[in-house]
DNA sequence: TTAAACTTTCAAAAATTACTGAAAGTTTAA
DNA sequence: TTAAACTTTCAGTAATTTTTGAAAGTTTAA
């Protein structure tokens, strides 16, 4: 496999892989362009390379801004701006991990206390609804708060801990 | 909140939930609805509850049965199935982790490999390519470890772990 | 200021994904 | 066997999501 295979085959991996958990393709392969490439891109560089239109490469960049993974960078002297992905791959995780948690998982927490909190009526299936809903608020709560540690901590902390974990 | 507005808006949460992480929201209705269900439901039942189709009903509880999260019962004496879905907070997570890790991460793992491993022709590119795919696989890698020893470890080890990394 | 160089926005179009419903298939009781 | 009771399949349709591209917006150099 030579180096244009390999790019290729890391971009549309990562692609496939974002849309199987909801992210969308070209956001996910911008990233990955980004993720690889030695210096930053021009939006032309991207949209060259993904043979994607200026309007998606654009949203899909704010996009991966507003997730704190992507930054702009203006060279000195040149109108065009650059981007330029986080290169640490914990900081990756835990951008990602912070960013899942408060809009996608926190929210669901919350309503889980709320449906688990309402009172019991004596029928079965409302004992059933506390008691499911309970158990998922209870998982939920703790690999939420884990993530958060995770996120708080110094930056090879997870490492660390996996490692801890797998011995 | 009354038991009705209770089990909507957890139906209808843990669909939108599904979404955002690439599951359909019939598919994550239908395991919703189940959860909370203290009796197996027939495909009437669903159908009625969720106001979908025959048909896109069938193909979700198939799709929840190959995942390992609901099953077909059988009262005695009647020809209707029943489907119900598994009730244990820790097996759901250990299943879920087991299918993801093994449709999704898996053969990603497997793609970072291979790239990483290419061989260095000297260019930055190249280099950039190898050490960064190269820092995703170690990161994956690890992760889906961990996520393999929960999967196979006592019911109640995610609880006992996830306590003992946050206190 | 002006206008060139660039980015963002957004309505419309395209692509993808999910859903329906009727026909085909299966199972079981008699 | 037959036929009733049920489930699955799948082609067509609908809904949703993504993408495009041109117009509007912004920035900066002169």
């Amino acid at each position: 496999m030579n180096y244009t295979e390999a790019k290729d085959k890391f971009i549309s991996t990562w692609g496939s892989l974002g849309t199987l958990w909801g992210i969308n393709k070209a956001m996910a392969q911008i990233h990955a362009l980004l993720w690889i490439s030695p210096e930053p891109l021009s939006m032309e560089d991207i949209m060259e390379e993904l043979h994607i239109s200026r309007g998606n490469t654009s949203m899909n960049l704010r996009q991966l801004m507003d997730w704190g993974i992507v930054f702009k960078e203006s060279k000195p002297g040149e109108r065009k701006e650059y981007f330029a992905s986080e290169k640490d791959v914990q900081e990756l995780a835990r951008q990602v991990a912070k960013e899942r948690s408060r809009r996608e998982i926190k929210p669901v927490i919350k309503v889980l206390r709320e449906v688990s909190a309402i009172e019991g009526d004596g029928t079965k299936k409302t004992e059933e609804l506390i008691k499911q809903t309970k158990a998922l608020y209870e998982l939920a709560d703790s690999a939420d708060t884990m993530m958060n540690k995770i996120v708080n901590q110094e930056s090879n902390w997870i490492t660390k801990t996996l490692m801890k974990l797998i011995k």
